[in-house]
Order: C-alpha cells, then structure tokens, then sequence
DNA sequence: GCGATCATGTAAGAGGTTACATGATTGT
DNA sequence: ACAATCATGTAACCTCTTACATGATCGC
C-alpha cells in the first residue's frame, strides 16, 4: 500500500529525525544514491506516511509562513520498513535513453555519434572520480549492522555502475572511430 | 515535443513497416533491450505520431472487430528521428528499488538480506547467460551503419550491465556472509 | 470446439515533474 | 541591500500501469 517513494522516506528518516527540506536533500544526487523525489512529492508523501501512522512530527517554529514539521518515524514505521526491505523488489521496466538512442544510431552520421558517447564518457568518468573520493572516507566496508554500510553498499554500486557505463562508452567511441 | 516513446516506436519503424502489436512485441524484454512500454500506451503514441505527420499508415483487413494498421515512417518521421538520435539524452533520475533496500538493508535480518541478493544475483546470471547466447549469434559487432549494429551495441550495454550488477550481488552475499 | 495469437482501442488511477505561491533567516 | 538557504504547500500536466472491452484467425 505504501508507495515505494514512501519506503524511501522511512529509509532516511530511519537514520535521524529530519524536515521534508531535509529529506529532500538528503535524496539529491550526488549526495546520495539511490532514490530522488522532489520537495512537492515529499511534503504530500509525509503527509501519507502521518496519516498512516508510520511517521509522527513535531512542528516546531522555522522560516517562512508555516511552522516547519521535524518527522521521526514510529514503531509502526519501522516495522514496515524492516519487513519490505528483505522483500524481492518489484521489476522496473528498464528506459534509458541513451541505449534508445543507441539502437537508431546507425541511421545517424557517425561523427556526431561519436561526439554523443565522447560526451557521455566524459560525464562517467566525471561521475567515478567523485564516487571514488568518496570511498577513500571509509576505511573499508562498515559491518552489515551499521547504517553506514547502506551508504558504502549503495556507493559500490554507484561505482561498478559508472565503471560498466564508462567502458560501454568507450567501447562505442573506439566502433565509430573506425569507421570513420 | 514527441515524447520519448514516440521516438522509441520511430526506432523501431525505421527498421520496416509494422502493426502496433508488433512494436509492443519488439519493445518487450527480453527480445530487445532498449525500451519498454504497453500496448494501451503505443496506440495512444501512434496515433499522435500521426496527426504529426511523423507516421503514416495503411489500415488492411485483419483480425478483431476493428482494421490492423500497417505504419510506416515518413519523411519527416526520419528526419527528426535522426536529429534527436545525436542530441544529449534528458538526464534521468536513478531510481532502483535494489539500491533503496540496501541503503536501509543494516535494520533487516543479515540472513534474510543475503537470500535477497543471492536471488538477485541468480537472476542476473541467468540474463547473462541468455544474452551471451544473443551475443553468439553475431559474428563480430556489425558496421556502425548496419541496423544490425543497433542490436548488437545495445546487447553490449545489457551485458556489461548484468555483469556489473552480478558482480556487486556476489560482493554483497559476501560481505553478508563473512558477518553472520 | 478450444486455446493461443493477432489486433485495436478506452478509462481510471498511480507516480512524477514543473510551475506557482509565500516568506523568514543568514551570510556577504 | 541582496542573494542564498531554509521551509511548506497547491495545481496542472505528463507518463505509465492496470483493467476493461471486443473479436477474428490459426493450429491442435
């Protein structure tokens, strides 16, 4: 019943009490990586999350016309979150564009082709030197226990990610250069 | 203005006339990697791709209540097929449920959370191994102005993905392993 | 005759983006 | 004074999924 955005959200909130601002920073890339919503989406996710019980908030005085809401979550909450986290995730249909537009680039002139994945190689390799930096601040991978090795898990697949797509991309690079 | 889908199904009727039914069939997986959507969807699409003037079709007697429609791509429909293919692709948010999990996978029972990912990593054997029989198929990768090298590029990316993703899965059993 | 496949469509609703709306606090 | 950051919310719109609706043809 729970949407997985709202899973999301009890993630975060499992570390510490945080406001929907909060939230939806800690869900922007690069900080993390593994889910992103905007703010509007938060606030009306929480709102859910309140009204099911799985997420309580004090509301506190803060900037602006409204009190702002620290959220925390209940018992309630994470008992739902530990129980969904061992379940085998729902198939998403894979869309990515750039493999789109792979497969109508041999309509294309080749050049330009190769300038695209130049480009994408360029922002993967971009993308691994942070995720690499970031791994240097750990001294190896946090037990299984600590809510840190969620960051470390979730970073190591980042990392193996922008690895594959780095030499997906320069393999195409070198096919197109070829060609040419 | 045309939807990403819209230059999906572009994609596709590039390489030969088809029916609606047969883009559904050619964007399922695990025929082809690039794209997926419904039927309810492509009809929608294609009649907007029509009013468009990007597709054009011929309606022929066929099965069921109403006329099968034969497209086809036009002039225009290959044009702007073809600018697109080599402009940079919308950057999409990354939002994998795997990833979700194993952020908050330190709450949940290590055991439990092993199973999770020995699954998983079954399940990612198993396409590698039916695309690395896809892969056999091909004798060496095609000319990158042969359709064929659609296929052959975007089966490249699918591989390099399951591995990856194998890889972080046997990573993620051991370190779940080593911990109980 | 029966089930699988071929074939096209509509409608309701979930999930997500973009834009609009407001305004205090903090640092320069 | 000005800009960035903190902070919450609503509304319109797009994309995608699920369910409903229909029915002919082909192989067994």
């Amino acid at each position: 019943m729970t949407s997985t955005l709202g899973y999301a959200i009890l993630a975060v909130l499992a570390r510490g009490e945080r406001t929907g601002y909060e939230i939806a920073a800690a869900m922007r890339r690069p900080v993390s990586y593994f889910w992103t919503a905007r703010h509007s989406q938060i606030h009306a996710e929480l709102q859910k999350l309140a009204t099911g019980g799985l997420v309580a908030f004090d509301a506190r005085h803060g900037p602006g016309p409204q009190d702002k809401k620290v959220y925390r979550l209940t018992a309630e909450g994470g008992d739902a979150l530990r129980v969904w986290v061992t379940e085998p995730p729902r198939e998403r249909p894979e869309r990515d564009e750039l493999v789109l537009k792979t497969y109508a680039s041999w309509l294309a002139d080749p050049g330009l082709v190769r300038r695209l994945f130049a480009e994408q190689l360029r922002v993967h390799e971009e993308r691994l030197a942070e995720y690499e930096r970031e791994e240097e601040l750990f001294e190896g991978p946090p037990d299984p226990g600590d809510p840190r090795f969620g960051n470390y898990a979730t970073l190591r697949c980042g990392l193996g990610y922008e690895r594959h797509r780095a030499e997906w991309c320069r393999w195409m690079v070198a096919q197109l250069s070829a060609s040419l």
